[in-house]
DNA sequence: GCATCTGTTTGATCTATGTCAAGGAAATCG
DNA sequence: CGATTTCCTTGACATAGATCAAACAGATGC
């Protein structure tokens, strides 16, 4: 049973957690707090290619070494497995594996609208769309629907938005200035967001879909 | 069983099999050809999000309308099987369900290598990347991997290159030209490439990891 | 209270890639 | 066979976003 095997692992935000390539011999879900997954290039250039938001599930069955490098963004709380036994209870209990299928679907799909993100979105389009995506989020753990006026703290630093979304840091601060003034946003300090209508945002970001990636 | 209820359905080079949004009441696998997943923005901006190769799966358990236009890029055969018949045979074969996630992991991680290109790389290095997983697939039918001097067709239009990787048509056109004049690639006709150092295009194409999309 | 540090904003310029346009090459059709 | 169509290449020019550089704002420490 996992009740039996799991145990709890905390970062400080801005801590790594495994860099690609290392052993990884447990797998995790998130408990509390935010994570990343990164890919970097040998020139430094790096890439965002996943977010870990809290019940998001990080490791992969069946590979010893990490394939990204796992950071955390704000303090976090892991609940980990060791792997081998998660795998024994994969093959025992074929409704966990179904569960992770189900999860990796998800998180496919999310990768998937991200590529469109990525290869043929604005920068305007693309900040929008990661507002509404975080606002999104934000109002999912409320359980409710982002409508009308919402309002939120920016998880994210300038330059994790811009590894998120494949521009500079000074193109995503450009970018969240001009939609402030032209009224899209409303930004508070560095990271507390206004949004005064949502619908407006989400025709901001060029979504035709709902583009749910984390509904 | 499996065997019992597969049926088989063909399509011609260039015809569309399902549009984002339509009711899809099979699953399937790609037997011969090949067929890309796509989204496509309002204003007809276009990113392919998947490439569909023989024994790829498409089609997604316990969702009953297609996220992506998927279309046929060569004549293509594809193995299918009613959803609510293979879901039924997913849970009372728990190997299908586990062979089913290690696909969907795989694919997960041609996506993520993918956000990397998109997100981060040059149209050399994007061109560069292509060809190489192309090379690396081709490659592998003949269960080799690639190495000193190698040699396939193409089986992507230019446009359909330019979709894949988030660039226009004349860009693909131009950096091909130049991988041609700085003696990276060979090309005979359109189609027809030769790698006379498949090293070299692996360099060219900036992947520090194995780059192994398809491995 | 002042100095320092980190994260952010803004400005001036540069450049890779997009856009628009024309023409070439190979396949298909009459 | 020439005519048409489709796909591709190449050129000239425009522009979104990158790069380089400076300054600002809010923490934190002394």
């Amino acid at each position: 049973m996992l009740e039996a095997i799991k145990f709890y692992r905390s970062f400080e935000a801005g801590q790594t957690i495994v860099w690609s390539g290392d052993r990884m011999d447990f797998v995790a879900s998130v408990v509390s707090g935010i994570a990343t997954l990164s890919q970097t290039m040998e020139d430094g250039r790096r890439q965002m290619v996943g977010l870990l938001l809290p019940s998001d599930f990080v490791g992969r069955p069946g590979r010893d070494t990490a394939a990204y490098d796992v950071t955390a963004t704000t303090d976090l709380l892991m609940c980990c497995f060791r792997k081998k036994a998660f795998e024994d209870v994969m093959i025992s209990t074929p409704h966990v594996g179904q569960r992770l299928l189900e999860m990796t679907l998800d998180e496919l799909d999310a990768a998937r609208e991200w590529m469109l993100l990525l290869g043929r979105k604005t920068a305007r389009e693309k900040i929008a769309s990661l507002i509404a995506i975080i606002a999104r989020r934000d109002a999912a753990l409320k359980l409710m629907e982002p409508q009308g006026r919402v309002s939120f703290d920016l998880p994210l630093s300038r330059e994790a938005m811009s590894d998120y979304l494949g521009l500079t840091l000074e193109t995503v601060s450009r970018q969240i200035s001009a939609l402030r003034r032209d009224g899209v946003i409303d930004v508070k300090g560095k990271r507390q967001i206004t949004i005064p209508d949502f619908d407006r945002l989400i025709e901001e970001a060029g979504d035709d879909s709902d583009g749910g990636f984390l509904t």
